[in-house]
DNA sequence: CCATGCGCTGAC
DNA sequence: GTCAGCGCATGG
């Protein structure tokens, strides 16, 4: 933990309550002696507050700092909780928004606080540049790479930041100190090309620049439509590379278009058909039809690799001009087969259900070879394994690689009457982005009224005719668009047995657990709920390895051990002091619980 | 950094 | 109906 002390300016100081310093002259000045970056939201801190004369030294407080945001790339906003007496006093507050100085000070508490009558004498000894004790490291007298404090004539200050270097510390090193007049350290200095001066315009970012449309002359906004726009949701209950299906979206689901399958993180590439990696496997495909010699019996289907096809133009399909292999994607899919990789002849998995699973979508455009596409969208169909996969011949003349799939779930595939009453009962519908409808409805009206303008009148019957399909497809759209609202909340969340069964042993977060099951109807707003009640106040995320206070607060044992390496031995939600000797069980109950809900979250923690 | 890609749209 | 060709996410 970073503990640093603040000199703040102070404008205003009510007793109680917020404190709020207008301070817009934050410079790099508050750099001088650490670096803004170091600052973390927990670190404990040092304020000073400097009542009337800036020269006058003012009150010393400790300060936790609970947020931080930066403003500029020298600036940051501070909000940070003053700490007076102990843990019960704990009252205030504060927003630092300017920052005159900041220290490095050796322990939370290791100046006396001095709340309304400021005893300044006690601070003791201090290093004329830092005021921390002169024996120890100060980052202003200091080599910041090394700490070292030697050798002061081989140290070069940054004009930026004011840190000192050793010149032997830099990478590269140099020689000799420079003799140019302004030296600035790596992490200040900035490439003089980058630099917009007075009167220019922002450069493009180098990956826009890269892009046709900085050359081309299209009018074309790509941007806005559907062809070419960016996620505006990413899935985060899961990583990335997740098997299985994603939790909280049912067998039958469908949205419109690719990109809310990505953000929905069933299968996340916006335009290609495999998503995996070549040395772990497959997590997803999409069945679209690529293929004309795709069989598709529902329950089992044959699927091709990617590849071989000519992309030359910027396209992203193309004529097939060359033999598939079996590496990138198609190697990924190959590995989810139960059965030795061989990209010679292909496998055969002699128990396939043993395979890794595959999310199946089934895209509408699929229709043109398989009865079992959805009529509009694309649909999530559930897990299916790789039974085989083989090279051959394919219609286009070229080798592909070809895999059998077969399903293996224990959801109703939609196209069966029990998966058709599953669908109706969950009020699945096809999902479309946000304000999309909206949109079309009016663009569609725009463009019929300048059709009828252009054309004026034809028969007075096909004008009837045309009247009542806008109003047709206006009512159909706005019905749509209403199912859209409150389909987010969907049929009740189903509890397995043995999370029941769990919840009741986990009764220290009965009360927890009391509030987040009455959202059980609400359907997917249950995990969030869920989520947001076993969220650790310290690092924002849902717990880890939680550990139950005695005050029935759940923290990440990770952060606990943290604030105690800190000696900080209260619990980080309520202060409640939970004692220097207090012994850390991570709740299993509740970690297993969580692991159902969230598969994969404790993935690289 | 570079290569890949079973989408999507406006223009023709 | 057909088609060129774009941004973006992802993996390597």
């Amino acid at each position: 933990m970073t503990i640093i002390r603040f000199l703040v300016k102070k404008t205003l100081y009510p007793e109680n309550g917020i404190v709020e310093m207008d301070t817009k002259n934050l410079r790099p000045r508050a750099r001088t002696i650490l670096k803004w970056s170091e600052l973390k939201v927990g670190d404990v801190v040092m304020v000073n507050y400097n009542v009337e004369a800036p020269e006058e030294r003012g009150f010393w407080f400790d300060a936790e700092i609970t947020s931080l945001r930066e403003i500029s790339r020298t600036n940051k906003e501070v909000h940070a909780k003053i700490l007076l007496g102990g843990p019960e006093d704990a009252i205030n507050d504060c927003r630092i928004l300017f920052i005159e100085e900041m220290y490095k000070i050796e322990k939370p508490g290791a100046y006396p606080l001095t709340f309304g009558d400021g005893d300044f004498k006690s601070i003791g000894p201090e290093c004329k540049h830092c005021r921390a004790d002169p024996d120890k490291e100060c980052r202003f007298c200091s080599c910041y790479l090394c700490g070292g404090k030697q050798d002061a004539h081989m140290q070069l200050l940054c004009d930026e930041c004011n840190m000192a270097y050793h010149i032997y510390c830099l990478n590269p090193p140099l020689s000799k100190i420079p003799e140019d007049e302004d030296w600035y350290c790596p992490s200040c200095k900035n490439d003089s090309n980058e630099v917009v001066k007075a009167g220019e315009k922002l450069k493009q970012s180098k990956k826009k620049a890269k892009m046709p449309s900085a050359s081309t002359e299209s009018q074309r906004d790509w941007g806005k439509g559907m062809a070419c726009v960016g996620r505006t949701k990413e899935c985060t209950i899961v990583p990335s590379n997740h098997y299985g299906p994603i939790p909280g979206v049912p067998v039958g689901t469908t949205w419109k278009f690719r990109v809310q399958v990505s953000e929905a993180g069933v299968h996340r590439p916006h335009v290609g058909g495999i998503h995996g990696r070549s040395n772990d496997g497959a997590y997803s495909l999409v069945l679209a039809g690529g293929f004309e010699d795709e069989v598709d019996r529902g329950d089992e289907f044959t699927y091709t690799g990617s590849g071989g096809r000519d992309l030359s133009g910027n396209k992203r399909i193309g004529e097939h001009s060359f033999d598939q292999t079996l590496t990138h994607m198609n190697r990924a899919l190959a590995l989810n087969c139960d059965a030795p990789l061989d990209d010679k002849n292909g496998a055969e998995s002699k128990n396939w259900r043993a395979g890794k699973p595959v999310r199946v979508v089934r895209s509408s455009k699929g229709r043109r070879i398989s009865k079992y596409a959805p009529e509009e969208g694309n649909r999530y169909d559930g897990i299916y394994k790789v039974v085989k996969y083989w090279p051959e011949i394919g219609k286009c003349g070229f080798l592909v690689w070809r895999y059998l799939l077969r399903r293996d779930d224990i959801e109703p595939a939609p196209w069966t009457s029990e998966g058709m009453e599953r669908s109706k009962k969950l009020g699945l519908s096809v999902q479309y982005p946000e304000g999309y409808l909206e949109a079309m409805a009016s663009k569609e009206k725009k463009d019929k009224v300048k059709k009828q303008t252009v054309k004026q009148e034809p028969t007075n019957q096909s004008n009837g005719n045309q009247k009542r399909t806008i109003d047709d497809e206006e009512t159909k759209n706005t019905s749509k668009a209403m199912r859209m609202g409150d389909g987010g909340k969907g049929e009740a969340f189903q509890l397995t047995q043995q999370q029941q069964w769990l919840i009741k042993e986990d009764c220290m977060n009965q009360k927890l657990w009391d509030e987040v099951l009455a959202s059980l109807k609400e359907g997917p707003n249950f995990l969030k709920k869920l989520e947001q009640s076993f969220m650790c106040v310290c690092c924002q995320e849902l717990v880890y390895q939680p550990v139950t206070t005695e005050c029935l607060h759940n923290v990440c044992k990770s952060c606990l051990q943290r604030s105690f390496r800190a000696e900080v031995f209260t619990c980080p939600a309520c202060r409640y002091d939970l004692g220097k000797s207090y012994t850390m069980v991570p709740n299993k109950i509740l970690q297993t619980l969580l692991d159902q809900f969230f598969p994969g979250y404790s993935k690289g923690r």
